[in-house]
DNA sequence: TTGACTCAACATCCTTTGCTACAA
DNA sequence: TTGTAGGTTTCCATGTTGAGTCA
């Protein structure tokens, strides 16, 4: 007979198994909760008896489901069903919070969804009301309220941790592909639930993480590429690059401040050919005036290649030529999308506006009443958009990420018509690289 | 309740063609 | 002579968010 007992984000057993590690202090094997259901499938073909404390759940609520899934939706709720553990990766207007809420349904056990936005907070707070007809506990965005089935923000989910994390069985982790960084990755790990579920559209990180997910989450049990759903039940879409060139002005500045790194570059002997040389030059720009200085160079040549005068031009041209139809302009830096705003007298929208005008400019987008919107990438992930027919991409990461949360921006179902989006480039310039960068690793 | 503010955490940040030391 | 491996993470700047505090 082997005890296990959950504490503070921790599993403690009284008999070593695989995961957990001879504790001196607490006098027993210690490993994180998220090892409960390995180390407990371990003991049970050990055919090793258990005394089991670990889980001390919420009671699960009345709910009533008449949720209706589509095909697509089915089948990966169903794949990952097998072993209730794992990521299902769909494309934005999909419908990936419907599978969760059928989920629930299915698990009937007290469930903890998790998410890194207060507007997506309440949207799940919404969703469950309306089609599990129940009232979810929310934490988080100043709200304090635990139940059965909660929904809570990555942060709060973080320091509330050691009191939550035996309370549920189920944990849906929603835009998963937060969950692997540095602190997040905590969460998973001490939370004691046996069945997870993560969702997102974009798995893939830049820093290579994602390799996290299957001891935290899961692996991708189920895939759906946007071009599976196009034509049914997503709108058909093109993608256009247009090549721009600096001004002379512009060129002469951009070489300038290229060449200030160059030269830096050159005369250390280092190259800037990986993510790693670039870190070590942030590195030693930390210490040295030298390396700040072709850093802050850096920068600046690529502010130039981002917000060139001739995307505002081509801009100019596009905006008169697609006069009939729902615009969204998405630019890298701020103040090119408050220089818009000003020039075209378009609404823009950052992380600056606040959150009622924010609220209102979107409100009169989805009525029409605007017609072109500007932002930066607050409108990427994680907001309630209305659907646009045409996305202008300005300047961006370079990140495939990105690139895909923009392009679903315009893909719910339209008739008859064909959502674009057009990218407008910097020739011969880092913004050339960045957008081929993003269109990198990008699977339709 | 709202708003203004601060703080911490997260994410991006690289690829033309040039260097140097060392092994084959 | 030629080919290739070497060096890797705590942080230049900017953008974004949630939480906490205070008025």
């Amino acid at each position: 007979m082997v005890q296990l007992r959950y504490f503070k984000g921790l599993l403690l057993s009284d008999l070593s198994a695989p995961g957990l590690v001879w504790n001196e202090e607490f006098k027993c094997y210690v490993g994180f909760a998220s090892k409960y259901r390995d180390v407990l499938f371990y003991f049970k073909r050990s055919n090793i008896k258990v005394e089991d404390h670990v889980l001390d759940l919420l009671p699960f609520p009345i709910i009533s489901d008449n949720i209706k899934l589509r095909k697509y939706q089915e089948d990966a709720l169903y794949t990952w069903f097998r072993n209730r553990w794992g990521i299902i990766v769909l494309p934005t207007g999909a419908g990936k919070t419907v599978i969760g809420l059928k989920a629930i349904a299915l698990i009937k056990l007290s469930t903890l969804i998790v998410v890194p936005t207060i507007d997506l907070l309440n949207q799940w707070h919404e969703s469950i009301k309306e089609l599990l007809n129940v009232e979810a506990g929310r934490i988080g965005g100043g709200y304090d309220d635990l139940k059965g089935i909660t929904v809570i923000t990555y942060d709060s989910a973080y320091s509330k941790l050691e009191s939550i994390g035996n309370k549920f069985a189920f944990v849906i982790f929603d835009e998963v592909h937060h969950l692997p960084s540095e602190g997040y990755s905590i969460i998973a790990q001490g939370l004691a639930a046996p069945y997870r579920l993560g969702l997102t559209a974009t798995p893939e990180r830049s820093d290579g993480r994602d390799v996290l997910y299957p001891s935290l989450v899961g692996p991708i049990v189920y895939r759906v590429p946007v071009s599976n759903l196009v034509g049914k039940y997503l709108s058909n879409f093109a993608i256009q690059r247009i090549y721009v060139n600096l001004t002379k002005d512009e060129e002469k500045e951009y070489k300038y401040y290229r060449g200030i790194l160059r030269n830096f570059l050159r005369k250390r002997g280092m190259k800037l050919t990986s993510l790693s040389d670039f870190n070590k030059l942030v590195k030693i720009a930390a210490k040295d005036k030298e390396a700040r200085e072709a850093l802050l160079a850096w920068h600046e040549a690529l502010k130039i290649a981002v917000n060139s005068r001739a995307k505002i031009e081509k801009l100019k041209e596009l905006l008169e030529e697609l006069n009939n139809e729902k615009i969204i302009i998405f630019t890298r830096n701020t103040s090119m999308a408050y220089e818009i705003s000003k020039l075209f007298l378009i609404p823009a929208i950052t992380y600056k506006t606040p959150k009622a005008e924010r609220l209102e400019i979107l409100e009169k987008f989805k009525a029409n009443e605007y017609r072109v919107i500007v932002t930066s990438s607050v409108l990427d992930e994680g907001v309630d958009v209305p659907d646009a027919s045409v996305a202008i991409v300005l300047g961006g990461y370079g990140t495939s990420r990105q690139f895909m949360q923009r392009l679903g921006r315009i893909l719910r179902k339209k008739e008859n018509k064909i959502a674009r989006l057009i990218e407008i480039v910097s020739k011969g310039t880092s913004d050339y690289n960045l957008s081929r960068r993003r269109r990198q690793n990008v699977t339709f």
